[in-house]
DNA sequence: CGTGTCATGTAATCAGTTACATGATTCA
DNA sequence: TGAATCATGTAACTGATTACATGACACG
């Protein structure tokens, strides 16, 4: 572990209250689906070397019929090692994106298949957005009582906006492709024609 | 490998034409910087690889004073695997944000390193806003032939547009987290003031 | 004389996903 | 009866970065 950002990603909501591996699962694959991830891979050992650094304590909750639940609680050294880090800059990475890369190599090739690439990269973003803003009701409704959800809201509100902009960005691409399909077809579909 | 993104970001570039790996990671770190990137730690092994497999074949361009160049030129099965992989669609994983991430945990800790967080994120997306306008110029002014242009321009259009987004999140986040730091003091500087 | 560029490569390590194993319960 | 949920964990593997090794030349 060098730059321990899944560490600190779980210490991080063990802070917000005891919890279990499944339980932090589910929490990431909701509130924090749209910037983060983990798998359970990750979480599992993550939390047993929280465990034997001392910045959580395990209990077993015995539960009957099915698997007991293991509850990690955050200690003092837990909370002071998390505020450490969060005060420290966060860093970045390029976001490697996919989409862009075929559109980028794509120029050789055909326009009809980069309208497609465009196209969906728009329903994705689309799903995003109504993601969004599910969740934000789900928080409105359950109004959590600390300002903890001004701080949700903020994260959601980026994704959203990001959402819409790639949104944007894709509509104005795909009328720049359609124009472009009918002016000049490419070099593939003019060496199709050509044979 | 199974997904192999690496593998064909580094053919479709040699589909561009033949190349030495020095010299696709320049492309890679000014033409593709802001969505994607690969270090030479991937490049040598995935060439390498890539003429295993015939899909590239090597030649060595020798030089006095200096190391030769291992030039990669594609091959047309190299061109066929590249075409699939192309009209495949382009799969989408979670874009981790670790500013998001320390925002959603900081609601425990302090306003004032919220603040910092996101004022350093807003530097980072004008940077970058920056770095995209001198890419347009530059591949403005050396014109390329082929359509190619356009679609570089597309995907520097994206990246350009989710910076701007990014910074009009950021300057509506920090004047809300002004008006909150004014209105209500953290908890962490309550417990500070009860002592 | 030191820094940066040109140029290639490997080994070690870290980071992260996926597959596998297990098994009861609930709900349609 | 079959799928989904609850629940934890490990092993194998893939994917990616970083450190290391080498060495000449150009520029200020």
């Amino acid at each position: 572990m060098k730059s321990n950002r899944s560490k600190f990603a779980v210490l991080g909501l063990l802070a917000r209250g005891p919890a279990s591996g499944y339980d932090l699962k589910k929490t990431i694959e909701t509130e924090l689906t749209h910037f983060w991830n983990e798998s359970y891979g990750q979480i599992y050992p993550i939390l047993k070397a929280l465990a034997d650094e001392r910045l959580a304590v395990r209990r077993v909750e015995r539960q009957s019929g099915r698997p007991d639940r293991q509850i990690y609680t955050i200690t003092p050294k837990g909370r002071q090692d998390l505020e450490q880090w969060l005060a420290e800059p966060a860093t970045f990475q390029v976001n490697r994106n996919e989409t862009l890369l075929k559109l980028f190599l794509n120029s050789q090739i055909d326009v009809a298949s980069a309208r497609e690439l465009v196209a969906r990269y728009r329903e994705h973003h689309a799903r995003i957005l109504t993601e969004c803003n599910v969740l934000e009701k789900s928080i409105e409704k359950r109004g959590r009582a600390g300002g903890d959800a001004a701080f949700q809201r903020m994260t959601i509100n980026h994704c959203r906006q990001q959402a819409r902009s790639a949104i944007r960005w894709c509509d104005q691409t795909l009328r720049e492709l359609e124009s472009r399909g009918r002016k000049r077809p490419s070099a593939r579909r003019k060496r199709a024609r050509a044979n």
